[in-house]
DNA sequence: CTCAATTTGTTCGTATGTATG
DNA sequence: ACATACATACGAACAAATTGA
C-alpha cells in the first residue's frame, strides 16, 4: 500500500466506499461531464495506490447507481442525462418561507415518545404553559426531503386544530387571528441522521443532514413555535443576499 | 440479527462504526450528560440486537476519543467536562461577515492547478478579463476550520497586491477605493471532504463539510471575487433572523 | 483479416477485518 | 477466549471486447 492509500486508510471506512465517494463527487462537480470516459482502471489503480480489484468495486457501485456505465474494450462513461439535482432551497426570509411550504402536505405520524416541552435556549423566549406536538414527513415528487418535529403552544392550537393536523403548520399561524409574531428565527447545523431519521428520509444511518431549528416568539414574548427539523443533506442549498 | 440490526445491515458501513456514531451523537445532544452512566452493555447488545463485541468495539471507539470511560463492574461514564463545541458562525450579513473575518489570518498555499477563471453561474454578473487565485486555510484556536479559494479580478487585486496576499480577502475589498461593490450573494450546501479539504482540515475523507460560494459583483456586473470556501461540517453554525 | 494495444471483466490464493454465538 | 462465517483488500494472472494499424 502506498503513502496515498495511507490517507485513506487513516479512515476506518471501507477502502472501495472512499474510493467511490471520491469518484462520485468528480462527477458531480463535473470533473467528468456527462458521455464523457473517465480514467481507466489502471489509471485509477496508480492514483489510488491500491488493486485493481478495490476500485473496482467502487466502479461497480457507481454503475449500480447508474451514474456511469462499463464496457468492456472501451471503457467507462459517465451516464448521459443525469437528471440534475432537485435542490430545494431553504429560504431565509419570512415570506418566502411561508410561500415556499404553503403547498406542501405533510405526512403525519405517531409521536409518543416526544417531550412534553421544547427546550428553549437563549432568546427563545418563554416557555408556554403547554404544548402540542407534532410530528410530520415533507414530500416533494414522491421523495421524502424533511422530518419535522413541531412544538405547537396549546392555545394557538386549539384555535384551529383540525388544520394544524392537515397542514404545514408556520403558514396557518401566520394567517392566524389573535396571534402576533414579534419574533422568529431559525439556527442551522450539520448533523448525520439518527435511525428514525434514517428511516423516515430513506437515507443511510449517518449521513449528512442540516438541523434546522425554527422558534416563533408572539408578541408575549412566548415561543409559540418550536421546530426542529431533519433534511436530507443531499437536497438542501441556501441562497443568501449579502447586501 | 434482529429486525433493528437489518435497518444498520442496509448500510455499507462496518456496524461498529455506526453504532458509534449514534451513542456519539447521544453525547452531543446531551443525552447522556458528562459524567453521568451511559447503558449496560446488555442493554445496548439488547436495544441494537447485536453481538456483545460489535457494542464493546463500538465503545471502545469513544473511549480512545476520551468521550467515555469504562469502569469494570460499574458502567461507563461521559467523562467528565468535555469542552463544548466551538461553533463558527456563518453570518448572513455583509456588515457582519466582513466584521467577524476582519482579523482572520490566512495561511496562504501554492495553488498551481487552479482554473484560470471562477465558473460563474446565473446571477453571478460577467467574467473580469482576467483573475489571481488565492488559496488559503483558515484558522481559530489552532484549528483550521477552512479552505478558501479565492478568485479576485486581477486589475482589483492589483490596487494592494501585498494586502491580499496577507488578508482575508473580503473586508479588503469592502473598504477598496475604486471599487463600488454592487451585490454580493452566497450559496450553501453540505458536501464532503475530498482528498485535497481532508488534508488541510485535518478531517477524514468524505466527512460532511459545508460549501459556501460567495459572489461580489461590481457597479459595472463583473464578478470581482469569487470565493469556493469549505468549512468543516461539524464547526460552522447559521443563524437567520426570519422577521 | 490478422495482430497488437487498450481496457474492462474474472479468477485464485492469501491475509486481515468484521460480526456472530 | 474460541470457532466460524463472511467481507475487505491485495497482487497477479488470464479472459474477452474494442480499436486501429
Amino acid at each position: 500500500m502506498g503513502p496515498l492509500a495511507r490517507t485513506y486508510k487513516r479512515s476506518p471506512i471501507p477502502l472501495y466506499l472512499q474510493v467511490a465517494a471520491t469518484l462520485r463527487r468528480r462527477i458531480e462537480v463535473g470533473h467528468w461531464k456527462p458521455g464523457q470516459k473517465i480514467s481507466t482502471l489502471e489509471e485509477l489503480e496508480a492514483e489510488f495506490q491500491m488493486a485493481r480489484v478495490t476500485v473496482r468495486q467502487a466502479i461497480e457501485m457507481l454503475e449500480n447507481e447508474g451514474l456511469v456505465q462499463c464496457r468492456q474494450g472501451k471503457g467507462t462513461f459517465v451516464t448521459r442525462g443525469i437528471k440534475d439535482k432537485r435542490w430545494l432551497n431553504l429560504e431565509t426570509e419570512w415570506s418566502e418561507l411561508v410561500k415556499t411550504i404553503e403547498d406542501n402536505v405533510p405526512r403525519f405520524i405517531d409521536s409518543a415518545d416526544a417531550p412534553r416541552q421544547p427546550r428553549l435556549k437563549t432568546g427563545d423566549g418563554r416557555l408556554a404553559e403547554e404544548y402540542v406536538h407534532l410530528l410530520s414527513v415533507q414530500s416533494r415528487h414522491k421523495e421524502p426531503y424533511a422530518v419535522v418535529s413541531v412544538h405547537l403552544a396549546r392555545d394557538v392550537y386549539e384555535r384551529a386544530p383540525d388544520v394544524f393536523r392537515s397542514r404545514v403548520a408556520l403558514p396557518v399561524l401566520s394567517t392566524l387571528d389573535g396571534v402576533t409574531i414579534a419574533r422568529a428565527h431559525q439556527t442551522l447545523v450539520i448533523g448525520s441522521a439518527d435511525m428514525e431519521a434514517a428511516e423516515l428520509l430513506n437515507i443511510m444511518l449517518n449521513s449528512p443532514t442540516a438541523e434546522a431549528r425554527c422558534v416563533v416568539i408572539d408578541d408575549q414574548g412566548v415561543a409559540v413555535y418550536v421546530a426542529e427539523i431533519i433534511y436530507r443533506g443531499d437536497s438542501v442549498k441556501l441562497h443568501i443576499d449579502l447586501l
